[in-house]
DNA sequence: AATATATACATAATTTTCTTATGTATAAGA
DNA sequence: TCTTATACATAAGAAAATTATGTATATATT
């Protein structure tokens, strides 16, 4: 993630909400497919996302499928079983630590 | 901050945040105060909170008052003018990341 | 009196997660 | 022809935590 000195943390649960909603997903298509969700305000860089795809995939939230479309590699990741239960944890814990700051940041809300 | 692998970045703020609305504070204070705050569900730890204070003075946003109290050693800090003017950079920034993170995760209200 | 917990600071080693830079390769547009 | 877009990848370094220690005093418990 690049353009917003963004909250560290955050990419893992990007990506598991995105393959939630969209079955399968390729890493480029993942990077536009924010731009635009976001209108431009978040970029995702290949340095933070790639990683971030293997390590999602080593501990098998993810499977990988590769494909050659238009003689071009691209690999489609999609959610396992042990990822989609992850992808819950995950929003929940997103929604509570929104919860969390709006708390500190504005009390009288609380 | 830990027990609840939060997003990391948001230490500052929350520092910054709560000189802003108590003029003084002193680290151990801080962290009781989060505590309270959130209902024990955010612990900040002694090894982030006090490199991070310590950062924060050295950048020019706090200021140190060593003080004495019960024969202990206390290190009140406060904002400086020009922590006071990061302080609401910060906030926005977070509201910023709120927004975006909701258009992204809930893109039916956004 | 001894021990545990609370108060109050600090730092070092390590880990996680980014940014930035770089590399490879094909396709499409100017 | 040259640039931009598509599509992957990794390495070096920085930032910001976690975890583990360490020091010291005060208070509460057994």
């Amino acid at each position: 993630m690049s353009n917003s000195k963004l909250y560290k943390g955050s990419l893992t649960t990007i990506i598991l909400k995105l393959l939630n909603e969209h079955d399968k997903m390729y890493g480029y298509e993942i990077t536009q497919k924010v731009k635009a969700l976001t209108k431009g305000e978040l970029k995702i860089t290949e340095g933070a996302l790639y990683p971030a795809l293997h390590k999602l995939e080593a501990e098998g939230l993810l499977d990988v499928e590769v494909a050659k479309v238009d003689n071009r590699l691209r690999k489609y990741y999609k959610l396992t079983e042990t990822g989609t239960k992850e992808t819950v944890n995950k929003l929940e814990e997103l929604a509570e630590y929104i919860k969390t700051m709006q708390a500190l940041v504005n009390p009288k809300l609380a």
